[in-house]
DNA sequence: TGATGACCAGACAACAATGACATGTCAAGA
DNA sequence: TCTTGACATGTCATTGTTGTCTGGTCATCA
């Protein structure tokens, strides 16, 4: 459970509350290790259970303050040091290129500028992050290390997308030229040529 | 859910029994979308009750061969024309590296140093399947396209990781040159500075 | 004074994912 | 004949995650 441990690190930082630790998981934490405060809470609650962390203060609004327990020093640590990340390799927008082949291949191409066009405004998000920052610190370094990640992969998925959307684009027209048919490189069956209508705006997965 | 269309998806190739479904789980799609038995049998019963798969046929050990409806068809083909793919952002070898300051930065480095090997490794593997491959149709095409991506990507982190561990070195090394202090750079407060034994050889999250 | 909005904490229902348990078929080779 | 291993399908308990609902505090501003 990383959550477990996110929690433990920041805390390894400074005391923070719930709320704190929270806008945490809103800011940069939310790249790497989203969360929600439904999660958060229950999760702290256990943590102090478990005596790694500690109440070491009242807030003004009910606020409480976690520390970090000298347990839960070691147990960060012993993460950090002595387990392996787990890689879920979980990647939806990646998924849905397994399956582009069902679509015409100007629908293809579509799809892949729209990835395009979310990297391309991530990747200036991320930018503008690394002109507003400047790494003092071994923890602001740590946060730097990041931020380099995110750009150089963002980097690599814009450009991944540019080029495959160019590619889909060439396949289909050099595949026109050389055919009577319009677009024979669509689906094998080529039955039900007119999509359903569009539902209204339909996003049914978060957008962002 | 992004399993329910993945499933769709392959069914809309050509019927598959639950087995050979769990069979592109494990191999290609495991890149994207991992998945288990335990997963994949309930969702085609909720699958083939909700209409979207009918049993065609059934196969020797009591394998059952699903085959897309055309409501199915219909569902796949509007969640890849109308729906924006979920990016969860869940990435804990990133979340480590927000916490890498808590480690002495030779520590930190040997973090990074394994993460490369296993880039490495990976960039590797997927190389391998790139050149036992070739693309003929639009299906074997999108398979290309996914590799691609893998390999971009898997080369962006790769070069990251390689990049990070030369540079926490670096810190460390001008560091110790500025100071008295052997490694002045690790946490703020440096009064637990032996780590705990190391439990044995634990993994406690899926290796990889 | 009253309303708004940010701050703060939690409960709860619904669903997704994991890993273990359980059961059985069939082919190939010892 | 027996054993092994691949084929094949399911269930179940537990845990993780999401989204929603609820309830309260405090400062600011109209």
């Amino acid at each position: 459970m990383s959550l477990r441990h996110a929690l433990l690190g920041l805390l390894a930082d400074r005391p923070h509350s719930g709320w704190q630790l929270l806008k945490h998981f809103e800011g940069s934490l939310a790249y790497a290790w989203p969360a929600l405060h439904s999660q958060i809470y229950p999760e702290l609650a256990r943590l102090r259970e478990a005596g790694l962390i500690e109440q070491t203060r009242e807030g003004p609004r009910g606020a409480k303050e976690y520390s970090l327990t000298a347990t839960g020093r070691d147990e960060v640590e012993r993460w950090l040091r002595y387990t392996t990340p787990a890689r879920s390799g979980r990647d939806e927008p990646l998924l849905r290129v397994f399956f582009l082949w069902l679509l015409r291949p100007d629908e293809a191409a579509s799809y892949l500028d729209r990835e395009a066009a979310y990297q391309r405004e991530l990747l200036e998000e991320l930018a503008d992050i690394a002109t507003s920052s400047a790494p003092v610190g071994a923890k602001e370094h740590a946060y730097r290390l990041a931020l380099d990640y995110g750009l150089r992969v963002t980097r690599a998925r814009l450009q991944w997308a540019e080029e495959a959307a160019r590619d889909v684009r060439a396949r289909s027209a050099s595949a026109t030229a050389a055919s009577d048919a319009p677009q024979a490189i669509a689906a094998a069956d080529q039955k039900r040529p007119n999509p359903p209508a569009a539902p209204s705006q339909a996003s049914e997965t978060s957008p962002r």
